[in-house]
RNA sequence: GGGCGGUUAGCUCAGCUGGUUAGAGCGUCUGGUUUACACCCAGUAGGUCGGGAGUUCGAAUCUCUCACCGCCCACCA
């Protein structure tokens, strides 16, 4: 029945099916009808994903609150579900048919491009929830959730034709982050900068009234840039309106070299005189100052690239408006189709050539990446879909302000302040074939209809137009409306999808029903918690805030809990490209989901990032262990969990003490949790479990279990049960596996059924709190410890069961030894204790408390080492006497201190002369050196 | 450039609102056939709390400053 070896391997399946089989995640489950709610959403891992260490974190300090909260009688939902990710699983399933010799995205078209998707998601969609089973994440699967599910596509479509119908979504055309690679517009934070060495390279553009001399320098302007290809689309340069070396020239024009283009010089105070030549190339199409610029100066914007960032002029408009096509023919043979970078090699070449190069400087500067494509973004002039972050930003911010929505830790706030404050447009749309295709229909004359379906947009366009209209694929309706047949109207849908993050912003309530008034979201809305990395609270917490406000007016959640980063043990991030990733699996492996769950809590800190150490594991492996034994020896020696045990009544100052204890730890370990401070919660427990119970309270108790029947040996016996009981419940959040099993196991032994499973039990109550009994424990603890010290240092065998003589004891210390005799005689390897009024000589000796602990032991006891151990320990004495005493005698402190700190370090002073009297008193009394 | 965090024992880290002999785990070293546990027990060594200044009767803890490390945001043609 009971195991004599805890095996992780064998318990945490097992329990994991009587969870399952008792549906014990489901939301309420084992709470009372008119329980409070307390509801956290799961952070979506991308559908296709697998656990990493960041999951097993988050996940598992989640598990702790709603484990605690169900126990506390809360009627609890952690709500699960998967995100679609649509570039990163787009990308998967791209890079899995360009590996397999499979047709392309393109070639294959989106409707079976759409399907391998999904087959992709059928395919790998449960190994996440496997994962978080394994962890012991006790989520309510019954309620999964994914962001492209029926429900909440609903949802999705019907925030985007509110906020539309509001104003608050919007098309607009504008320079978007484009992503050559990926071919899709990204949004600001999925822009990465990285530091690139490049150069930086300065032009001469030849003023359009001199004759240019690359020798004279009055007859052209220089200018500087990291981006030399661009200049082909330069339509002014700006100069600072005060810079004096080029106030004259302002309102003049240069001739674009290569070009020919006649641009302005244009004074902007954008141009810094302090930066390169204090001239800058305005080039409104590829740099969003410059776009800036264009606009203040109502300068054309010429578009040179094409969506791949490779050169494209032979066809473009805007290039030829305002030169001779003739003139530039060679140059446009030359460039078509280049890509941006052998553009800029090109380029530098011709200027060159022409005498337009004045010199090329070595230059590291900033470049922008876009973070899944690894490739630099560009910035590129398109028609998207933008979202009025700015509107939807305050009654968020307010909610932060007034203390609605509290950040923990809370300087996390200030983070979201900042980026709120200076929020700008949300770009949702994205070229991707992934995600939510946005439910927007064109028609001719620049008319779009946004409505939740084909059918409100057909009718709404209907009457707009007054004519029968039908739907088309874009290239088709495109051709309908260049035949602009009579009597008919054909649209086509947006084929763009939305954002990611725009179906995540809603999770908090379109998880629980929403658009729909459901019982879930009245109950769980607001939710309670949301836990997550702080690397998503822009990307994804400002965003919930800002949606659930809008839609609900209610702030998604109570509390934001921002838990650290995971790194390895060096403290490096972990990557797959260092090769230094922790496999969260590998760990459950080799030591259990336990111990894995208690070395994440123990180690989650607030403000400090985790670093994951094997041996941290396997400490807690260890732990969980010691758990196992003590439970199983109680077991051996017969404790039984007796109902009609009432520990408020407990006789024996070790049950009354360690009782006293348990319920201390529990208030501890509840409160640190409440407070999000996993990380005490779990010393908390430790501590108690391992060094008070197991290590001073069995150790002391076995010689009454193992002694003769009666009273207190039925108490003892009753108490241990009972506070293996109360370990095995406040563990449960941290450890749920093992203390399931023990829950079960113990209640067996005892032949008394359990009403719930532990994850339904109620967390321990308080006891009995006794602060009486610690003196008395601690008196023995103190003579015991201290009686194994001397004979450790002066070098007693562990064999010889030494003799104690103890001089000046109170009646009170004497009464506790007695009490006790048999537990101190076992734990110190004692043989007599006798009670006299003077030292024995020879002996070693010890203080503890009043009393002089002697161990006469005549040519065993080492006297030199115990002369050099009483003179370090009288030296240490008269050194913090000598502090206490520089204190006390300080007027000042006398003066300002508080009475009870003065009376402390009195009491103190009192302790330390007594103890030094005594110690110099032992050191006289041994033989001298001889 | 703006902001946030860190620097405490060989390693990884606790130490909240100032008063402890500055703690824990791992590792080290010593001892252990104590009938729950060697994934154990007992004991031991090891720190001028990054440097400097200040506030205070009193600073690892509060303030300033310097140094180094890390991260976030915004930009440098």
């Amino acid at each position: 029945m009971f195991d004599k070896t805890y095996d992780a391997r064998e318990i945490e399946p097992r329990i994991r099916n009587v969870w399952e089989d008792a549906g014990a995640f489901a939301a309420g489950a084992g709470a009372s009808r008119d329980a409070d709610a307390f509801c956290i959403v799961i952070p979506p891992p991308n559908v296709t994903g697998s656990l990493h260490m960041g999951h097993a974190l988050n996940n598992t300090l989640q598990d702790v609150l709603v484990r605690y909260q169900r126990m506390r009688g809360k009627d609890v939902l952690w709500q699960p579900g998967t995100d679609h990710a649509g570039i990163a699983t787009q990308m998967v399933v791209e890079r899995q048919l360009a590996e397999a010799g499979e047709p392309s995205r393109r070639e294959m078209g989106r409707e079976a491009f759409l399907n391998r998707v999904w087959d992709w998601k059928a395919q790998s969609g449960g190994t996440i929830k496997a994962q978080l089973d394994r962890l012991g994440a006790s989520c309510d699967w019954s309620r999964e959730r994914f962001t492209m599910d029926d429900g909440l596509s609903d949802a999705v479509l019907t925030v985007f034709v509110r906020l539309h119908k509001q104003g608050l979504v919007y098309r607009d055309k504008r320079l978007v982050n484009w992503d050559p690679k990926l071919l899709t517009a990204i949004s600001d934070l999925e822009v990465e900068s990285k530091e690139v060495k490049g150069e930086l390279v300065h032009f001469r553009y030849p003023l359009a009234d001199a004759t240019f001399d690359p020798a004279d320098p009055s007859t052209f302007i220089v200018v500087a840039t990291t981006r030399p290809e661009t200049m082909l689309g330069d339509t002014a340069v700006a100069v600072h309106p005060e810079d004096p070396r080029y106030t004259d020239l302002i309102g003049k024009e240069v001739v674009l070299p290569l070009v020919g283009r006649r641009i302005p010089i244009v004074a902007d105070a954008y141009s810094d005189p302090e930066k390169g030549s204090g001239a800058v190339k305005i080039t409104p199409a590829h740099d969003f100052n410059d776009f800036e610029v264009g606009k203040r100066h109502k300068l054309p914007v010429i578009n040179i690239f094409d969506e791949e960032a490779a050169v494209r002029l032979s066809s473009n408009d805007a290039f030829f408006d305002g030169i001779e096509r003739e003139a530039v023919s060679n140059l446009v043979e030359t460039l078509e189709g280049a890509d941006r970078y052998a553009a800029r090699k090109v380029v530098n070449a011709l200027m060159d050539e022409g005498g337009f190069l004045e010199k090329v400087e070595a230059n590291v500067h900033q470049v922008p990446y876009g973070d899944r494509s690894g490739v630099a973004i560009e910035p590129f002039l398109t028609d998207q879909w933008y979202v009025n972050a700015k509107r939807l930003s305050e009654p968020a911010i307010d909610a932060v302000r007034e203390g609605r929505t509290r950040f923990v830790p809370d300087n996390w706030s200030k983070t979201y302040f900042d980026w709120m404050d200076n929020i700008q447009p949300w770009c949702v749309s994205r070229q991707l074939w992934w995600g939510h295709q946005i439910p927007a229909w064109y028609g001719p004359g620049d008319r779009i209809f946004v409505e939740r379906n084909e059918e409100d947009a057909r009718r709404a366009a209907e009457v707009h137009y007054g004519v029968t209209v039908t739907v088309a694929e874009r290239a088709e309706a495109l051709a309908a409306w260049e035949r602009a047949d009579d009597g008919s109207i054909v649209l086509y849908r947006d084929e763009d999808v939305l954002d990611t993050w725009f179906s995540s912003a809603l999770w908090p309530f379109s998880t629980l029903g929403w658009p729909d008034r459901t019982p879930e979201l009245r109950k769980y809305y607001p939710t309670s918690v949301l836990s997550t990395g702080f690397d998503i609270i822009f990307f994804w917490v400002a965003r919930m805030m800002m949606m659930g406000l809008h839609f609900l007016n209610r702030e998604p959640f109570e509390t934001v809990y921002i838990h650290a980063l995971v790194r390895d043990e060096k403290g490096a991030k972990m990557s797959k490209s260092k090769g230094n990733v922790v496999d969260p699996l590998d760990l459950m492996d080799a030591y259990g989901a336990d111990a894995l769950r208690f070395t994440l809590a123990a180690l989650a800190v607030q403000g400090r990032d985790v670093k994951i150490a094997k041996a941290r594991v396997q400490g807690y492996r260890n732990f969980a262990t010691k758990l196992w034994n003590a439970t199983r020896f109680a077991d051996m020696n017969a404790c039984r969990i007796d109902p009609r045990f009432a520990p408020s009544e407990a006789k024996t100052t070790l049950g009354r003490w360690i009782l006293t204890e348990a319920s201390q730890t529990a208030e501890k370990v509840a409160d640190g949790i409440e407070t999000y401070r996993f990380n005490d919660a779990a010393a908390a427990l430790y501590r108690f479990t391992w060094n008070t119970f197991c290590d001073w309270y069995l150790e002391l108790v076995k010689p009454i279990l193992m002694g003769p029947d009666g009273d207190e040996k039925d108490e003892i016996r009753a108490v241990t049960a009972l506070v293996i009981d109360d370990i095995v419940a406040m563990l449960h959040p941290f450890m749920p596996f093992i203390t399931e099993e023990l829950w079960a196991i113990t209640a067996a032994q005892s032949n008394v059924p359990r009403e719930t499973l532990l994850i339904h039990a109620a967390w321990p109550q308080e006891r009995l709190i006794d602060e009486g009994t610690a003196a008395e424990i601690n008196f023995v603890v103190d003579l015991i410890a201290t009686v194994r010290s001397v004979r450790a240092e002066t070098n007693v065998p562990a064999s010889v069961e030494a003799p104690i003589v103890l001089i000046g004891s109170s009646a009170t210390h004497e009464a506790f030894v007695v009490r006790h005799e048999a537990a101190i005689k076992r734990l110190a390897r004692i043989g007599e204790i006798t009670v006299d009024a003077v030292a024995p000589p020879n002996a070693a000796q010890a203080v503890v408390g009043e009393v002089v602990v002697c161990l006469p032991l005549a040519g065993i006891v080492d006297l030199d080492a115990e002369r050099a151990r009483l003179s370090k320990e009288v030296n240490r004495l008269e050194k913090e006497l000598g502090k206490i005493d520089g204190r006390l005698s300080n007027p000042k402190f006398l003066d300002k201190a508080d009475a009870a700190t003065v009376d402390e370090q009195r009491q103190k002073r009192e302790d330390v002369s007594g103890r030094l009297t005594k110690m110099r008193a032992a050191l006289d009394r041994l033989e001298p050196i001889s």
